[in-house]
DNA sequence: TTCACATTCACCCTTTTATGGGATATGACG
DNA sequence: CGTCATATCCCATAAAAGGGTGAATGTGAA
């Protein structure tokens, strides 16, 4: 049987040569490939099609929950595993629903992350201890989606443009910028505009 | 010559248990012990005494860069290498007044690592590469001091209070909050609080 | 002992945000 | 076909934030 071929996803360099090794060590896995930031990670999936794809999330070029969506379009079979020190519900759930098949923490036993190889090798979805109950817990809840508008002017707010700014940015009337700002305090269930930028920061809206 | 003897002090399992493979293999030091939280490590360091101690800043149960200065006062020995992700100018700029001997960041390659090893056993200073290019770019500008009640204000504002709630809380008069506002707004340079709550977040002023 | 700085409060005035109602058009989904 | 989310714009009023300026304490460092 051929060994799986894993590549991996994630600018902290020091993080992947580590983890590559132990991979490699474990015999569970081949790392085939390493990326820094995902362009270079689209680039080369076109060459060398991975079993697993070990996914962080804080990229330098880009959201690595977003970018799940975007290659499970192109490579429908490719298993993704996030592998990220968020354990927040509205993240997890985001990524399995953008097609993440197993969702790791950083502070998981380096077991869990060779068990999770496994599984989702098997096509099962695996979770780390800490999020399954997390998911579990909170399973009735409702994550918040924002549209590409809202997260748009929302980073101009984090930016500390006023509504007029942003208004005159986007060419778009005050009016329909202060309908934006509402929606984002109702969806994030924010009281003011501080709140809604603390919350953006934890639920990983903005960065 | 006895090896290096090194202690880890990071949340992340994964990372901790793959780097010390990665140290120990290297012959470079002895990985003789590991935390996932403070208290742990200030209870540890009491009977092991470690040559060198990496340290991460977003712990469980505090900040690594305040634990510097902590334990540099009981063990003034002790070489800290802090290792986190924080390109930032003020944290790191911190860390080192703190105390710590090294900065490297996770992005940087593993060889860094091993480097900064030597060097800080040796008693010098060592900063990865990305760290002393940023040091020296900015090398006039100065670090943001927050004194404790702008702290606590700032806390207060984050969590989406009004001048007013502010300062029924703390039992002062409004305008003395709106001073403490305003000198935040100076001091982390934002044009209102929208930026106010980001830059904090940037310069992990609050978490 | 100055000097800086933190802490506290004051007044006036402008700008921005928030609340609470609307309206209309479009495109996706079933 | 109707429903729903998104996107766009409108009005009025109230609440909150921000700009300018000043000043009294107290503390600790140079």
């Amino acid at each position: 049987m051929t060994p799986i071929n894993l590549q991996i996803v994630d600018d902290h360099k020091m993080v992947v040569e580590s983890l590559s090794k132990l991979i490699n060590d474990s015999g569970k896995a081949r790392v085939t490939e390493v990326y820094y930031d995902l362009e270079s990670c689209r680039r080369g999936l076109v060459e060398t099609r991975p079993d697993i794809l070990l996914l962080d999330i804080g990229l330098p070029d880009g959201d690595g929950v977003d970018f799940c969506s975007e290659i499970k379009k192109i490579y429908p079979e490719l298993k993704i595993i996030m592998l990220t020190t968020y354990n927040e519900f509205s993240i997890a759930k985001r990524a399995l629903h953008n097609g993440a098949l197993g969702y790791i923490l950083k502070n998981a036993e380096s077991e869990e992350m060779l068990a999770g190889i496994d599984a989702v090798s098997n096509g099962e979805q695996f979770l780390c201890e800490e999020i399954d109950i997390l998911l579990k817990d909170r399973k009735n809840e409702d994550v918040v989606w924002l549209s590409n508008r809202e997260k748009e002017v929302l980073k101009y707010i984090a930016e500390g443009n006023t509504t007029k700014e942003i208004a005159d940015t986007i060419y778009r009337d005050t009016e329909t910028v202060r309908t934006y700002r509402r929606n984002l305090l109702i969806k994030l269930n924010a009281k003011n505009t501080a709140e809604l930028i603390k919350k953006s920061y934890e639920m990983k809206l903005i960065w």
